[in-house]
DNA sequence: CCAAGCTCCAAACTAGCGTTTAAAACAGAT
DNA sequence: ATCTGTTTTAAACGCTAGTTTGGAGCTTGG
C-alpha cells in the first residue's frame, strides 16, 4: 500500500502547485517540498518534471473525454429528445467540467493551463496530442455547437469557437485571483458551479449572434 | 543618432521575441542574439530585464491610454451623439488596439500577454501598476458599457467582463497559433483587422444576454 | 536467514539563467 | 593629440533549475 504512497503525495502536491503557478513556473523542489519526499523522487517515479506534469494531465483528461460522452449520450437517449438547445449543450459542457472538479478542486485550473500552454507556439507536440487524444469525443460536440449556433461560415465559427474557448480558460485558469478581486472570503469549491453557471447565456448569445458582414472603416 | 542605435534594436527584437514566446520563456541570450548586440547590453541599457519589459510595456501603454481617451472624446463631441451603442463602444475599442497594432504588429501581443500576466497570482506588483495606471481611462468605458449591458447585479457584470477579457487576451496572445490553425498563408498583418471586427458583435451579444436566475441542478 | 529487488535519501552534477566586471574601443571637446 | 565620459566587449560569477548517482534502508521469496 505503500507502494503508491510516494507517487500520490507528488501527484498530489503537483496538481496543487501546477493549478496555482502553472507548469513552468513550478519546481521540482517546491513540488517534492510540499509533499515532503526526497527531491529525487520526481525522476525516480515519473523520470522527469515533464513525465509528472503528462502524468497529472492524463488523470484528469480520460474522466473529462469519457464524462462528456456519457452526458451526451444520456441526452439523446432521453424520451423527450427534441432538437437539443445551445443552452442545453452548453450546460452539459459546464456539468462535464464540475463533475471532474467535483473529485479534485485543482483538476479544472490545471486543465485549464494545459490548455492555454497548447495553443502557445513552440508546443505543436502537446497540441497534436491532446488533438489526437480529444477530437473524436469533441467533434460531434462542436458540430452540435454549430448546428445551434448562428450560421455562419467556416472561418467565423473557428474564431467563435476560440472566443468561447477564451472565456472558459482565462476565467478558470485566474479563478483563484478573479475570485480574490471580486470577494475577500474563499468559499471557491461552490463559486466555481456559480461562474460556470454565469457562462451559459453569454457563450450561447455570443455563439448566437448575428454575422456583421460590415467591415469598420480603417483608421 | 548611434545613441538609441543599441536600445533600438533591443527593444524591437524584444517585442517580437516577447510576442511570440511570452515574458519568462525569452532569455535575455535570445534578446541579444537576435538583435545582433553584445550580451551585457541589456543590463546596461535597461538595468536588467525587468527593466527592459517595463520599457517594452510602457512603449505601449501609454499610446494605447490616450488613444482610447480621444477616441471617446471624440465620439462624445459628436453632432449626432445619441446615446452610444454596445456595438459603437466596442467598436472604439477595437479600434483602439488596431490603432496601437499599427506601428508595431506585436505591439497586440505584447499587451495581451501583460495583461494574462498580471491575472497570475503572485503578480499583484504588476496588477496594481496596470490598475493604477488604467483605471482612470478605463472606468468610464466601462461604466459606458455597463449602461448599454443588460441590466444586471455588479458581480455578474464583473465576470462577464472578464469573459469578454479572456476572449480578447486568449485570440490575440495565439494570434500566430491560431492563425496558423485556419490558414497556411502568412498575412497576419490585415488578418487581425479582421478577428477584432469578428468579436464585436459576439462580445455585444454577450454582455446583452439575458441574465439567468435559474441554477442548473447539481451532479 | 539472507540474498534480491524496490524504494528512499543526501549529495553532487550539468546546464542555463540573469547579472557583473574590467578592460578595450569609441566619441567629442579642449 | 589628449583627456573624459560613454559605449561595447569577452569573460566570469552566482544562482537556481532539473537531473543523476551510489549507497543505505526496507520488504520479500527462496
Amino acid at each position: 500500500m505503500n507502494h503508491k504512497g510516494t507517487s500520490a503525495s507528488i501527484i498530489k502536491a503537483a496538481e496543487i502547485l501546477f493549478a496555482e503557478q502553472g507548469f513552468a513556473e513550478t519546481t521540482v523542489r517546491q513540488i517534492t517540498s510540499k509533499a515532503d519526499v526526497n527531491l529525487a523522487a520526481i525522476n525516480y517515479h515519473f523520470g522527469s518534471k515533464k513525465g509528472l506534469i503528462q502524468a497529472v494531465a492524463e488523470k484528469f483528461l480520460t474522466p473529462l473525454c469519457t464524462e462528456l460522452t456519457s452526458m451526451l449520450e444520456h441526452r439523446n437517449l432521453s424520451t423527450d429528445a427534441g432538437q437539443v438547445t445551445l443552452d442545453e449543450l452548453l450546460e452539459i459542457l459546464m456539468r462535464t467540467l464540475l463533475v471532474v472538479n467535483h473529485d479534485n478542486v485543482n483538476a479544472l485550473a490545471v486543465f485549464m493551463r494545459l490548455l492555454e500552454l497548447s495553443y502557445m507556439q513552440n508546443q505543436e507536440e502537446l497540441r497534436g496530442f491532446l488533438i489526437s487524444r480529444y477530437q473524436d469525443t469533441l467533434q460531434p460536440f462542436i458540430q452540435l455547437l454549430r448546428a445551434d449556433a448562428a450560421p455562419m461560415e467556416d472561418d467565423e465559427f473557428f474564431w467563435r469557437l476560440h472566443f468561447c474557448l477564451g472565456s472558459i480558460t482565462f476565467t478558470l485558469s485566474n479563478f483563484q485571483t478573479l475570485h480574490g478581486i471580486e470577494k475577500r472570503e474563499f468559499d471557491s469549491g461552490a463559486e466555481v458551479e456559480r461562474i460556470l453557471h454565469r457562462m451559459i447565456p453569454v457563450l450561447s448569445a455570443g455563439l448566437q449572434a448575428r454575422t456583421d458582414k460590415t467591415y469598420f472603416c480603417r483608421v
